[in-house]
DNA sequence: GAACTATTTCTATATTAGTCGAATTAATTC
DNA sequence: GAATTAATTCGACTAATATAGAAATAGTTC
Protein backbone atom coordinates (compact mmCIF):
# COMPACT_ATOMS: atom_id res chain seq x y z
CA UNK A 1 0.00 0.00 0.00
CA UNK A 2 1.12 3.65 -0.79
CA UNK A 3 -1.24 4.52 2.11
CA UNK A 4 2.38 4.46 4.66
CA UNK A 5 3.07 7.65 3.06
CA UNK A 6 -0.16 9.21 3.67
CA UNK A 7 0.26 7.77 7.59
CA UNK A 8 3.51 9.95 7.49
CA UNK A 9 1.96 12.99 6.11
CA UNK A 10 -0.82 12.75 8.49
CA UNK A 11 1.25 12.39 11.26
CA UNK A 12 3.29 15.27 10.50
CA UNK A 13 -0.19 17.47 9.71
CA UNK A 14 -0.89 16.39 13.12
CA UNK A 15 1.31 17.24 14.89
CA UNK A 16 2.32 20.99 13.55
CA UNK A 17 -1.04 21.49 14.64
CA UNK A 18 -0.50 19.88 17.42
CA UNK A 19 0.79 22.98 19.28
CA UNK A 20 -0.55 26.11 20.54
CA UNK A 21 1.64 29.05 19.21
CA UNK A 22 1.61 27.18 15.62
CA UNK A 23 -2.35 26.75 15.81
CA UNK A 24 -2.68 30.51 16.77
CA UNK A 25 -0.70 31.65 14.00
CA UNK A 26 -2.93 29.75 11.55
CA UNK A 27 -5.80 31.38 13.40
CA UNK A 28 -4.29 34.74 12.58
CA UNK A 29 -3.36 33.70 8.93
CA UNK A 30 -6.73 32.67 8.12
CA UNK A 31 -8.07 36.31 8.54
CA UNK A 32 -5.29 38.45 6.75
CA UNK A 33 -0.88 37.91 6.00
CA UNK A 34 1.12 38.75 8.75
CA UNK A 35 4.49 39.93 9.18
CA UNK A 36 7.34 37.55 10.96
CA UNK A 37 7.54 40.33 13.45
CA UNK A 38 3.96 41.66 13.70
CA UNK A 39 2.95 37.27 14.58
CA UNK A 40 5.79 37.68 17.15
CA UNK A 41 4.11 40.52 19.31
CA UNK A 42 1.23 39.70 18.76
CA UNK A 43 2.03 35.99 20.21
CA UNK A 44 4.39 37.62 22.53
CA UNK A 45 7.49 35.38 21.64
CA UNK A 46 10.65 35.83 20.04
CA UNK A 47 10.85 36.44 15.97
CA UNK A 48 13.23 33.34 15.78
CA UNK A 49 10.69 31.35 17.40
CA UNK A 50 8.20 32.40 14.76
CA UNK A 51 10.15 32.01 11.47
CA UNK A 52 10.87 28.57 13.22
CA UNK A 53 7.33 27.60 13.27
CA UNK A 54 6.38 29.18 9.88
CA UNK A 55 9.29 27.22 8.45
CA UNK A 56 7.67 23.96 9.90
CA UNK A 57 4.13 25.09 8.71
CA UNK A 58 5.40 26.08 5.34
CA UNK A 59 7.34 22.04 5.31
CA UNK A 60 3.29 21.05 5.92
CA UNK A 61 2.12 22.86 2.78
CA UNK A 62 0.43 25.15 5.49
CA UNK A 63 1.73 28.50 4.78
CA UNK A 64 3.41 30.23 2.03
CA UNK A 65 5.43 33.49 2.05
CA UNK A 66 5.81 36.27 -0.75
CA UNK A 67 8.38 38.70 -0.49
CA UNK A 68 7.32 42.69 -0.20
CA UNK A 69 9.61 45.21 0.62
CA UNK A 70 11.55 44.77 3.49
CA UNK A 71 9.05 41.87 4.85
CA UNK A 72 8.50 38.14 4.40
CA UNK A 73 4.06 38.18 4.52
CA UNK A 74 2.98 34.85 5.41
CA UNK A 75 -0.18 33.54 4.43
CA UNK A 76 -2.48 30.62 4.98
CA UNK A 77 -3.04 27.64 1.99
CA UNK A 78 -6.51 26.86 2.88
CA UNK A 79 -6.17 23.93 0.08
CA UNK A 80 -3.79 21.87 1.87
CA UNK A 81 -6.24 22.22 5.31
CA UNK A 82 -9.32 21.83 3.40
CA UNK A 83 -7.69 19.02 2.21
CA UNK A 84 -6.72 17.38 4.76
CA UNK A 85 -10.10 18.32 6.64
CA UNK A 86 -11.98 16.00 3.86
CA UNK A 87 -9.91 13.08 4.35
CA UNK A 88 -10.43 13.08 7.88
CA UNK A 89 -13.97 13.12 7.19
CA UNK A 90 -13.76 10.59 4.63
CA UNK A 91 -11.73 8.13 7.48
CA UNK A 92 -14.27 9.16 10.52
CA UNK A 93 -17.59 7.69 8.01
CA UNK A 94 -16.35 3.43 8.00
CA UNK A 95 -20.11 3.28 8.77
CA UNK A 96 -20.33 1.15 5.54
CA UNK A 97 -17.21 1.89 3.04
CA UNK A 98 -14.81 0.10 5.95
CA UNK A 99 -16.47 -3.58 5.52
CA UNK A 100 -18.04 -3.30 1.88
CA UNK A 101 -14.28 -2.19 0.78
CA UNK A 102 -12.33 -4.95 -1.44
CA UNK A 103 -15.61 -6.48 -1.68
CA UNK A 104 -16.42 -8.66 -5.32
CA UNK A 105 -19.08 -6.82 -7.25
CA UNK A 106 -21.05 -10.33 -6.90
CA UNK A 107 -20.92 -9.42 -2.48
CA UNK A 108 -22.07 -5.76 -3.01
CA UNK A 109 -24.90 -6.42 -5.35
CA UNK A 110 -25.78 -9.45 -2.43
CA UNK A 111 -25.91 -6.56 -0.03
CA UNK A 112 -27.47 -4.56 -1.83
CA UNK A 113 -30.26 -6.51 -1.86
CA UNK A 114 -30.62 -8.14 1.52
CA UNK A 115 -29.36 -5.28 3.71
CA UNK A 116 -31.02 -1.64 4.75
CA UNK A 117 -28.98 0.62 3.96
CA UNK A 118 -27.45 0.86 8.02
CA UNK A 119 -26.42 -2.63 7.16
CA UNK A 120 -29.13 -4.65 9.30
CA UNK A 121 -30.59 -7.82 7.02
CA UNK A 122 -34.00 -7.95 6.23
CA UNK A 123 -33.87 -11.16 4.64
CA UNK A 124 -31.78 -14.17 4.21
CA UNK A 125 -31.42 -16.00 0.72
CA UNK A 126 -31.52 -18.89 0.06
CA UNK A 127 -28.89 -20.04 -2.28
CA UNK A 128 -25.54 -20.62 0.42
CA UNK A 129 -23.18 -19.02 -1.89
CA UNK A 130 -25.15 -15.55 -1.02
CA UNK A 131 -25.93 -16.70 2.57
CA UNK A 132 -22.11 -17.13 3.19
CA UNK A 133 -22.03 -12.96 2.05
CA UNK A 134 -24.45 -11.95 4.69
CA UNK A 135 -22.85 -13.96 7.85
CA UNK A 136 -19.28 -12.21 6.48
CA UNK A 137 -21.42 -9.31 6.47
CA UNK A 138 -21.65 -9.66 10.15
CA UNK A 139 -18.39 -11.51 11.40
CA UNK A 140 -15.80 -7.88 11.53
CA UNK A 141 -17.77 -7.02 14.84
CA UNK A 142 -16.52 -9.89 16.42
CA UNK A 143 -12.57 -9.42 17.11
CA UNK A 144 -10.27 -12.74 16.46
CA UNK A 145 -8.81 -13.98 20.27
CA UNK A 146 -12.00 -12.58 22.59
CA UNK A 147 -14.20 -15.17 23.68
CA UNK A 148 -18.16 -13.62 23.84
CA UNK A 149 -20.86 -14.95 26.18
CA UNK A 150 -23.77 -16.04 24.39
CA UNK A 151 -25.90 -13.47 25.85
CA UNK A 152 -22.78 -10.66 24.13
CA UNK A 153 -22.83 -12.68 20.84
CA UNK A 154 -26.58 -11.86 21.13
CA UNK A 155 -26.50 -8.57 21.58
CA UNK A 156 -23.88 -7.87 18.75
CA UNK A 157 -25.99 -9.89 16.47
CA UNK A 158 -29.52 -7.75 16.95
CA UNK A 159 -27.57 -4.68 15.28
CA UNK A 160 -28.34 -6.78 12.22
CA UNK A 161 -31.36 -9.01 12.59
CA UNK A 162 -34.09 -9.87 15.44
CA UNK A 163 -33.48 -13.65 14.91
CA UNK A 164 -30.07 -13.72 16.96
CA UNK A 165 -30.63 -16.99 18.04
CA UNK A 166 -30.72 -18.74 14.30
CA UNK A 167 -28.25 -16.18 12.75
CA UNK A 168 -25.56 -17.13 15.64
CA UNK A 169 -26.28 -20.86 15.44
CA UNK A 170 -25.85 -20.59 11.66
CA UNK A 171 -22.42 -18.70 11.94
CA UNK A 172 -21.39 -21.57 13.70
CA UNK A 173 -22.41 -23.96 11.38
CA UNK A 174 -20.65 -23.00 8.23
CA UNK A 175 -17.34 -22.75 10.76
CA UNK A 176 -17.19 -19.22 11.05
CA UNK A 177 -17.40 -19.34 14.78
CA UNK A 178 -16.78 -21.41 17.40
CA UNK A 179 -18.17 -23.18 20.92
CA UNK A 180 -17.21 -23.85 23.91
CA UNK A 181 -18.99 -27.26 24.97
CA UNK A 182 -19.48 -26.09 28.61
CA UNK A 183 -19.49 -22.46 29.59
CA UNK A 184 -21.09 -21.62 26.50
CA UNK A 185 -18.60 -19.09 25.24
CA UNK A 186 -18.19 -17.96 21.48
CA UNK A 187 -14.86 -17.06 19.71
CA UNK A 188 -14.33 -15.82 15.88
CA UNK A 189 -12.41 -18.93 13.93
CA UNK A 190 -9.34 -17.57 11.81
CA UNK A 191 -9.86 -17.78 8.26
CA UNK A 192 -7.01 -19.12 5.96
CA UNK B 1 -14.65 34.66 23.97
CA UNK B 2 -15.01 31.54 24.80
CA UNK B 3 -13.06 30.77 21.69
CA UNK B 4 -10.25 30.22 24.07
CA UNK B 5 -11.62 27.00 24.96
CA UNK B 6 -11.70 25.50 21.69
CA UNK B 7 -8.39 26.43 20.73
CA UNK B 8 -7.35 24.51 23.99
CA UNK B 9 -9.58 21.55 22.96
CA UNK B 10 -8.33 22.09 19.14
CA UNK B 11 -4.60 22.10 20.47
CA UNK B 12 -5.02 18.74 22.13
CA UNK B 13 -6.67 16.93 19.35
CA UNK B 14 -4.32 17.50 17.04
CA UNK B 15 -1.03 16.75 19.29
CA UNK B 16 -3.19 13.29 19.99
CA UNK B 17 -3.28 12.25 16.56
CA UNK B 18 0.29 13.77 15.72
CA UNK B 19 1.55 10.84 17.14
CA UNK B 20 2.66 7.41 14.68
CA UNK B 21 1.96 4.81 17.08
CA UNK B 22 -1.61 6.75 18.35
CA UNK B 23 -2.86 7.82 14.90
CA UNK B 24 -2.09 4.03 13.62
CA UNK B 25 -4.12 3.00 16.43
CA UNK B 26 -6.87 5.46 15.39
CA UNK B 27 -6.65 3.56 12.10
CA UNK B 28 -6.98 0.41 13.25
CA UNK B 29 -9.86 0.76 15.37
CA UNK B 30 -11.98 2.33 12.74
CA UNK B 31 -12.21 -1.12 11.16
CA UNK B 32 -12.92 -2.87 14.25
CA UNK B 33 -12.75 -2.98 17.83
CA UNK B 34 -9.17 -4.14 19.32
CA UNK B 35 -8.28 -5.42 23.09
CA UNK B 36 -5.00 -3.93 24.31
CA UNK B 37 -2.63 -6.98 23.89
CA UNK B 38 -4.21 -6.83 20.14
CA UNK B 39 -2.79 -3.78 19.58
CA UNK B 40 0.45 -3.71 21.06
CA UNK B 41 1.53 -7.12 18.99
CA UNK B 42 0.33 -5.32 15.70
CA UNK B 43 2.39 -2.07 16.52
CA UNK B 44 5.07 -4.10 17.91
CA UNK B 45 5.28 -2.29 21.24
CA UNK B 46 4.68 -2.75 24.68
CA UNK B 47 0.99 -3.20 26.19
CA UNK B 48 1.69 -0.31 29.04
CA UNK B 49 2.68 1.61 25.74
CA UNK B 50 -0.47 0.96 24.33
CA UNK B 51 -2.34 1.43 27.16
CA UNK B 52 -0.70 4.92 27.95
CA UNK B 53 -2.03 5.85 24.61
CA UNK B 54 -5.36 4.20 24.55
CA UNK B 55 -6.09 6.64 28.05
CA UNK B 56 -4.31 9.98 26.35
CA UNK B 57 -7.20 9.44 22.95
CA UNK B 58 -10.40 8.38 25.41
CA UNK B 59 -9.64 11.98 27.20
CA UNK B 60 -9.53 13.64 24.46
CA UNK B 61 -13.25 11.63 23.13
CA UNK B 62 -11.43 9.55 20.51
CA UNK B 63 -12.18 6.14 21.61
CA UNK B 64 -14.02 4.36 24.58
CA UNK B 65 -13.54 1.01 25.89
CA UNK B 66 -16.09 -1.49 27.13
CA UNK B 67 -14.93 -4.64 29.13
CA UNK B 68 -15.26 -8.09 27.76
CA UNK B 69 -15.18 -11.16 29.64
CA UNK B 70 -11.07 -10.50 30.78
CA UNK B 71 -10.09 -7.94 27.71
CA UNK B 72 -11.01 -4.48 27.50
CA UNK B 73 -12.22 -3.80 23.92
CA UNK B 74 -11.50 -0.42 22.66
CA UNK B 75 -13.18 1.18 19.30
CA UNK B 76 -13.19 4.39 18.04
CA UNK B 77 -16.02 7.49 18.87
CA UNK B 78 -16.33 8.37 15.24
CA UNK B 79 -18.69 11.28 16.06
CA UNK B 80 -15.96 12.98 17.45
CA UNK B 81 -14.03 12.78 14.92
CA UNK B 82 -16.39 13.93 12.39
CA UNK B 83 -17.09 16.35 14.59
CA UNK B 84 -13.77 18.02 14.60
CA UNK B 85 -13.49 17.20 10.87
CA UNK B 86 -16.46 19.46 10.22
CA UNK B 87 -14.96 22.40 12.29
CA UNK B 88 -11.74 22.04 10.75
CA UNK B 89 -13.62 22.43 7.06
CA UNK B 90 -15.53 25.50 8.45
CA UNK B 91 -12.34 27.07 9.71
CA UNK B 92 -10.58 26.22 6.47
CA UNK B 93 -12.94 27.98 4.24
CA UNK B 94 -12.55 31.51 5.38
CA UNK B 95 -13.47 32.55 1.57
CA UNK B 96 -16.21 34.75 2.31
CA UNK B 97 -17.21 34.41 6.23
CA UNK B 98 -14.10 35.66 7.45
CA UNK B 99 -14.29 38.88 6.29
CA UNK B 100 -18.07 39.05 6.14
CA UNK B 101 -18.44 38.59 9.77
CA UNK B 102 -19.94 41.06 11.96
CA UNK B 103 -21.07 42.91 9.21
CA UNK B 104 -24.71 45.28 9.61
CA UNK B 105 -27.39 43.54 7.68
CA UNK B 106 -27.19 46.98 5.34
CA UNK B 107 -23.37 46.24 4.51
CA UNK B 108 -24.32 42.47 3.80
CA UNK B 109 -26.98 43.50 1.64
CA UNK B 110 -24.59 46.16 -0.36
CA UNK B 111 -22.67 43.10 -0.75
CA UNK B 112 -24.78 41.06 -1.97
CA UNK B 113 -25.67 43.34 -4.70
CA UNK B 114 -22.30 44.72 -5.90
CA UNK B 115 -20.21 41.81 -6.09
CA UNK B 116 -20.59 37.95 -7.31
CA UNK B 117 -20.06 35.06 -4.86
CA UNK B 118 -16.51 34.50 -5.02
CA UNK B 119 -16.22 38.51 -3.78
CA UNK B 120 -15.49 40.33 -7.16
CA UNK B 121 -17.16 44.15 -7.87
CA UNK B 122 -19.57 43.31 -10.12
CA UNK B 123 -20.51 47.67 -10.23
CA UNK B 124 -19.87 50.69 -8.04
CA UNK B 125 -22.91 52.14 -6.42
CA UNK B 126 -23.50 55.89 -6.58
CA UNK B 127 -24.56 56.95 -2.88
CA UNK B 128 -21.12 57.01 -0.52
CA UNK B 129 -22.29 55.09 2.14
CA UNK B 130 -23.20 51.74 -0.12
CA UNK B 131 -19.68 53.02 -2.12
CA UNK B 132 -17.32 52.95 0.93
CA UNK B 133 -18.36 49.64 1.93
CA UNK B 134 -17.33 48.03 -1.35
CA UNK B 135 -14.14 49.93 -0.08
CA UNK B 136 -13.51 48.32 3.03
CA UNK B 137 -14.55 45.00 1.94
CA UNK B 138 -11.10 45.06 -0.34
CA UNK B 139 -9.56 46.27 2.73
CA UNK B 140 -8.47 43.56 4.57
CA UNK B 141 -6.10 42.34 1.62
CA UNK B 142 -3.80 44.68 2.75
CA UNK B 143 -1.86 44.34 6.23
CA UNK B 144 -1.59 47.02 8.64
CA UNK B 145 2.28 48.19 8.84
CA UNK B 146 3.34 46.99 5.58
CA UNK B 147 4.53 49.05 2.64
CA UNK B 148 3.36 47.94 -0.93
CA UNK B 149 4.20 49.15 -4.10
CA UNK B 150 1.86 50.28 -6.52
CA UNK B 151 2.68 47.23 -8.68
CA UNK B 152 1.56 44.93 -6.18
CA UNK B 153 -1.30 46.87 -4.82
CA UNK B 154 -2.75 46.19 -8.58
CA UNK B 155 -2.07 43.38 -8.29
CA UNK B 156 -4.26 43.31 -5.13
CA UNK B 157 -7.01 45.09 -6.36
CA UNK B 158 -7.34 42.83 -9.59
CA UNK B 159 -8.76 40.33 -7.41
CA UNK B 160 -11.64 42.25 -7.36
CA UNK B 161 -12.11 44.28 -10.17
CA UNK B 162 -10.35 44.78 -13.14
CA UNK B 163 -10.23 48.72 -12.87
CA UNK B 164 -7.02 48.50 -10.24
CA UNK B 165 -6.03 52.02 -11.15
CA UNK B 166 -9.60 53.82 -10.02
CA UNK B 167 -10.20 51.38 -7.05
CA UNK B 168 -6.84 52.24 -6.00
CA UNK B 169 -7.14 55.98 -6.05
CA UNK B 170 -10.14 55.75 -4.30
CA UNK B 171 -8.77 53.75 -1.39
CA UNK B 172 -6.39 56.77 -0.68
CA UNK B 173 -9.44 60.00 -1.36
CA UNK B 174 -11.80 58.33 1.16
CA UNK B 175 -8.89 57.94 3.66
CA UNK B 176 -8.23 53.96 3.74
CA UNK B 177 -4.56 54.10 2.46
CA UNK B 178 -2.19 56.46 2.48
CA UNK B 179 0.61 57.37 -0.26
CA UNK B 180 3.85 58.50 -0.10
CA UNK B 181 5.10 61.22 -2.48
CA UNK B 182 8.51 60.17 -3.17
CA UNK B 183 8.96 56.07 -4.02
CA UNK B 184 4.96 55.50 -4.74
CA UNK B 185 4.72 53.60 -2.07
CA UNK B 186 1.44 52.64 0.37
CA UNK B 187 0.22 52.29 3.48
CA UNK B 188 -2.92 50.89 5.15
CA UNK B 189 -4.25 53.53 7.36
CA UNK B 190 -5.09 52.50 10.99
CA UNK B 191 -8.89 52.90 11.64
CA UNK B 192 -9.96 55.10 14.91
C1' DG C 1 28.07 51.06 -2.18
C1' DA C 2 27.07 52.10 2.76
C1' DA C 3 23.63 51.90 6.25
C1' DC C 4 19.66 49.79 7.67
C1' DT C 5 16.04 46.25 8.32
C1' DA C 6 13.57 42.00 8.67
C1' DT C 7 14.34 37.38 8.52
C1' DT C 8 16.76 33.25 8.95
C1' DT C 9 20.28 30.18 10.87
C1' DC C 10 22.97 28.59 14.64
C1' DT C 11 23.85 27.23 19.50
C1' DA C 12 22.44 26.07 23.89
C1' DT C 13 19.04 24.94 27.31
C1' DA C 14 14.98 23.22 29.56
C1' DT C 15 10.76 20.98 29.23
C1' DT C 16 7.85 17.60 27.35
C1' DA C 17 6.67 13.05 26.16
C1' DG C 18 7.29 8.19 24.29
C1' DT C 19 9.12 3.89 25.74
C1' DC C 20 10.07 -0.14 28.58
C1' DG C 21 9.99 -3.23 32.61
C1' DA C 22 8.29 -4.08 37.20
C1' DA C 23 4.75 -3.80 40.43
C1' DT C 24 -0.10 -3.26 41.26
C1' DT C 25 -4.93 -3.54 40.35
C1' DA C 26 -9.23 -5.58 38.60
C1' DA C 27 -11.75 -9.21 36.89
C1' DT C 28 -12.63 -14.06 35.68
C1' DT C 29 -12.24 -19.03 36.10
C1' DC C 30 -12.27 -23.41 38.46
C1' DG D 1 -11.08 -18.33 47.83
C1' DA D 2 -6.86 -19.41 45.19
C1' DA D 3 -4.99 -19.09 40.71
C1' DT D 4 -4.80 -16.97 36.37
C1' DT D 5 -4.93 -13.22 33.10
C1' DA D 6 -5.35 -8.60 31.05
C1' DA D 7 -4.83 -3.98 31.96
C1' DT D 8 -3.13 -0.13 34.39
C1' DT D 9 0.05 2.51 37.10
C1' DC D 10 4.69 3.69 38.50
C1' DG D 11 9.64 4.83 37.97
C1' DA D 12 13.48 5.69 35.11
C1' DC D 13 15.57 6.63 30.88
C1' DT D 14 15.97 8.68 26.41
C1' DA D 15 14.68 11.41 22.39
C1' DA D 16 12.43 15.24 20.49
C1' DT D 17 11.42 20.02 20.46
C1' DA D 18 9.99 24.75 21.87
C1' DT D 19 12.34 28.73 23.11
C1' DA D 20 15.61 32.68 23.44
C1' DG D 21 19.70 35.15 22.12
C1' DA D 22 23.65 35.85 18.98
C1' DA D 23 25.40 35.74 14.55
C1' DA D 24 24.75 35.51 9.64
C1' DT D 25 21.96 36.39 5.47
C1' DA D 26 19.17 38.76 2.04
C1' DG D 27 16.94 42.63 0.45
C1' DT D 28 15.91 47.76 0.52
C1' DT D 29 16.76 52.59 0.82
C1' DC D 30 19.28 56.77 0.06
Amino acid sequence: MDNNQHVGDLVEFFKVLGEPNRLRIVGLLGQRAYTVEQLAVTLGVGASTVSHHLARLARAGLVAARSESYYNLYSLQTNALSGMAKELLAQAQPARPAHEQGLSDFDRKVLATFTTSDGRIKAFPMQERKFRVLLRHVLPSFSHGVRYTEKRVNEILSKYNDDTARLRRWLVDFGYMAREGGGGKYWRVDEG
